[in-house]
DNA sequence: ACAAAAAGTAAATTATACTTTACATTTTGT
DNA sequence: ACAAAATGTAAAGTATAATTTACTTTTTGT
């Protein structure tokens, strides 16, 4: 799974640590999620889309084989 | 988080069984997530939601705490 | 160039998603 | 009413998401 949030925190002024904040998660989670280094639950994405005002597909994609 | 699952298979015919088949969890996980036991990865609840043509917002939706 | 902030990363632990097997209950079709 | 299919549920195990602490590297501002 790829997404945009290193973009929209850009568009957002917002640091991976702003970020973990607002939606109550460590920065570290953040960070993972960001690299793709793990896929996060729905409700996470839910959340960091909607502070971003975007649908969760917008902001979230699976890639190929997904 | 609540879900409309149920309602989305019934519309499209589906058992639990089906739905576990095409989407590639098993049955019991489709259970639990349909009855909110357990809060589904944002990859499944996009799988899911893109099977039924909905935005994941429309399938999934937090509840006030969350 | 320098200091401070932000980002990357890693190991160890905890929480929870998901699987498998197995069985009980409910629903559906005839 | 009966059988078959579908749903509900539970326990034990595996996989992986998320946390914490701690340290290194990169970026940003002055």
């Amino acid at each position: 799974m790829k997404n945009n949030i290193k973009i929209e925190r850009a568009r957002h002024n917002l640091t991976q640590g702003d970020l973990a904040e607002k939606i109550g998660v460590s920065r570290q989670s953040i960070n993972a999620i960001e690299k793709g280094k793990y896929v996060p639950s729905a409700l996470l994405a839910i959340k960091i889309a909607r502070l971003f005002k975007l649908p969760v597909e917008e902001l979230f994609f699976l890639e190929d084989g997904e």
